[in-house]
DNA sequence: ATCGAATGTGCGCAGTGTCAACATGGGGTT
DNA sequence: AACCCCATGTTGACACTGCGCACATTCGAT
């Protein structure tokens, strides 16, 4: 048969695609882009890369893992949101307002990606009920308090949006600008505000205000927790 | 045919079941508590009930007011164990310290929902993509600033979870403890810490913390918010 | 007693995730 | 350069889902 599918992004030139994994999981994406979590449809996606359904399992143990890799891809783009969020303010001159402005920053960056794309950040969050959405490698190995600021069991590594808040509150600690005693939590304390504003603000009955107040509330939201911290 | 089917909660004497509807909805909301909302399906709860899978759109329109029907049920119980977790504490002397305790309390109650019924609670708040957890009543008739404490396209009537916190803030305010100025989008963002807190323990890397040092970090994040309000 | 409206049943359709058996051809070995 | 292996794709099927349609049963007004 000589059937010259349209090739979507990337094209195939044969019977093997040559990029296929990668194929399939921007498709992914871009259905969950467009209807969240659930629009991720193991079939179409593969339709939509002009190639057969079970073709997707010689990349992908079954959807779950479909939907992980579009979670992955999900978080870096969240992560990069907020760094740009970052480098978007100019730096104050005083190191300690800097850092206060940092984290500032990485929050409002979680919001917006969150008001930005609220389909893939429905999907980044979404479908536990056993270890999924930063859950997953390493066992949390947890033994209370390793002293310093970093609690076990922490997404650290390969989780660049919550490190980014992080490192800005170490900074604070540094400066003089937060006690050491209350650094314990304040990572997650910080990660869990900016969170609830994105869940409430897009799907809650608050999710019809008018987006001048929303951005009211993210604002106090933020200040209510680095005024509390 | 005579086949009894094992009518399962409430008995069903013959061809007509007598209380399906809520049959269904229980059935449903057992299932939801196990699985999630993903563990709502039509087809099964119908089963359940020792009734076809066509026999439930006599009393809901598709799967999805099924799912709604369960939010219902799930936002009651939220409310009610955040009165058990008020009627719990004893009343402090100073009207001021116990509306304190009142709202720290509601917010207590909230997480603590969340950890117990985790499954109905991830039903609450699902699959929005077009209006819907506390959303659908009332279009948001927002036309900003009333002046008062409560913003438009609030879940006020009819979401007691969210009354509970909002009262005592108005509490709060009456007895000078919270400057008027501060009480605009105070709900809402104390409403966003303790749901920030329940979805990060919940269904994060952070869930497989042990229980002591969660309830350390939702204790600090109780208190960041109160703080800073 | 009768008849219409609720309510429940069976069957079928489209669509999904997944498995097993088979087809293809690119890349390393000879 | 020829060869064969196995990663990659394909077809077909099964079990399941939500949902619509036509039909059966019964309750409650008349």
């Amino acid at each position: 048969m000589a059937s010259e599918q349209a090739a979507g992004t990337s094209g195939r030139r044969g019977y093997h695609h040559g990029d296929l994994r990668n194929a399939l999981t921007e498709a992914a994406v871009e259905r969950a882009r467009a209807g969240g979590p659930q629009a991720i449809v193991l079939r179409e996606t593969a339709r939509a890369s002009g190639v057969s359904s079970t073709a997707a399992y010689r990349h992908f143990a079954n959807h779950h893992e479909l939907v992980v890799a579009v979670k992955d891809r999900g978080l870096a783009m969240l992560a990069a949101t907020m760094r740009a969020e970052l480098a978007a303010g100019e730096p104050c001159p005083d190191p300690g307002d800097e850092a206060l402005r940092r984290l500032r920053a990485a929050g409002l960056g979680y919001v917006r990606f969150a008001f930005a794309e609220p389909g893939l950040f429905r999907t980044i969050f979404h479908g536990v009920t056993e270890g999924d959405p930063m859950i997953g490698r390493r066992q949390a190995a947890a033994a209370a308090g390793d002293g310093e600021g970093h609690l076990p069991g922490t997404p650290d590594e390969s989780e660049e949006s919550y490190t980014l808040m992080s490192q800005a509150l170490d900074e604070l600690v540094v400066l003089g600008r937060l006690p050491a005693e209350r650094r314990k939590y304040s990572d997650v304390v910080m990660w869990s505000a900016v969170h609830g504003l994105s869940v409430l603000l897009l799907d809650t009955e608050l999710a019809h205000l008018p987006d001048e107040i929303k951005a009211d509330i993210v604002r106090r939201g933020i200040d209510v927790a680095l005024n509390g911290l």
